[in-house]
DNA sequence: TAGTTGAGCGTACAGCTGTACGCTAATTTA
DNA sequence: TAAATTAGCGTACAGCTGTACGCTCAACTA
């Protein structure tokens, strides 16, 4: 790569990392301005239109950058699942310590996520549909689950995991430790009432 | 009620709607203006000041009303579920019913549960922390269900619901009624498995 | 080496925002 | 009835926004 086109890829970094940085708990990224994010990244204003049409554009690539985000985790949790121990557990252990590491990574997921843009909504709803149904593979290989059986309990588990995430994103490391517990209680109702259904679904 | 108290009630009232009307698919009460509002409510920008301080205490009023709606809605499940029938689908049923004859009261229930202000993100929680301890209260009386596992249980309902409400809000009529079926399987996967903790708990 | 490309900049402008201030006129109070 | 209150208005202003336009000069190409 050029000199020219690795400067242009420094410069784009900095944009993308100048939006992120300015998530937090008081600001999303709806609220951010082009020309916040330029000042940021000590870019001229109408110098951000040299690397994205819009700030949706950028948006859009914070979103697939969270996309990835999530099957990097997917991955890394099945690592430590193949290690033995409670599936659910190791899940959700994972889960928290990713989130904790890349919040506003998680920020934008969670928040575009029921948006007001719609190419927005859909992206995250891609990036989360993606993860329900590797979620739900993986549930008809282990537990030998019916398709629409596996697909409902996944979506249920990722529903309450994402929604769990949202509220641990701005708790005291205590605090999301009771939520955590509370949370593993709920994963294993969800799974024990999915046999429940599957099996009475077999006696028929 | 004075002439005078009575046009400024009506104004108000003019404001709130107003708020309320600017709700939709693509846009989030925050992204309304004060003087977007105003106009809507036909009076001059200035005068808004007349009934609310600025723009947040006008959500906060609506975030009031929307809890107002959920527990009119917990009145009209509870009533058609005496009636007989099962108690997760009559809820479902009703829930989809006020969900959407309401649109807007959950909109903003919805979004800014997860927003970027806090004292909104507190009244809704607040509004939904009453809804669930509600619920709760209600399984434990019915199923005799352990004081813990009674609120796990009803938070992860809750949670469902409300996730399936916020997607539901922009579906057509037949997509709702899929989404709205899955929702009823996996609240009776979370009723099974509560119950299923609740025996090997007692069985110890 | 001469010519072309393009990342980044500065200036400029229209359009929006929240809100300070002082006025009017209808209602309420004394 | 006279005085006080106050809902609503119009004007005004500073501060922010997105983006059009044209320039520079370092890097690339032929």
């Amino acid at each position: 790569m050029g000199i020219r086109a690795q400067q242009k890829e420094k410069t784009r970094r900095a944009l993308v990392d100048a939006a992120f940085n300015q998530l937090s708990a008081e600001r999303s990224f709806s609220s951010l301005s082009l020309r916040e994010v330029a000042r940021e990244a000590n870019i001229a204003p109408t110098s951000f239109y040299r690397h994205f049409k819009d700030m949706n554009e950028l948006g859009l690539t914070m979103v697939d950058e969270g996309g990835l985000t999530l099957r990097q985790m997917m991955r890394k949790g099945r690592q430590r699942a193949e290690a033995g121990g409670s599936v659910i557990r190791i899940s959700v252990e994972t889960f928290m310590e990713v989130l904790e590491s890349n919040p506003n990574v998680f920020r934008i997921l969670l928040h575009e996520r029921s948006g007001t843009s719609a190419p927005f909504r859909g992206a995250v709803a891609r990036e989360i549909e993606h993860f329900i149904s590797e979620l739900a593979h993986y549930t008809e290989a282990t537990a030998n689950r019916a398709p629409d059986l596996a697909h409902a309990q996944a979506e249920a588990l990722v529903t309450l995991v994402f929604n769990a995430g949202a509220a641990a994103l701005d708790m005291k490391r205590v605090d999301r430790k009771v939520l955590a517990d509370r949370l593993v209680i709920q994963l294993h109702m969800i799974a024990k009432g999915a046999d429940a259904l599957q099996n009475k679904r077999e006696q028929k």
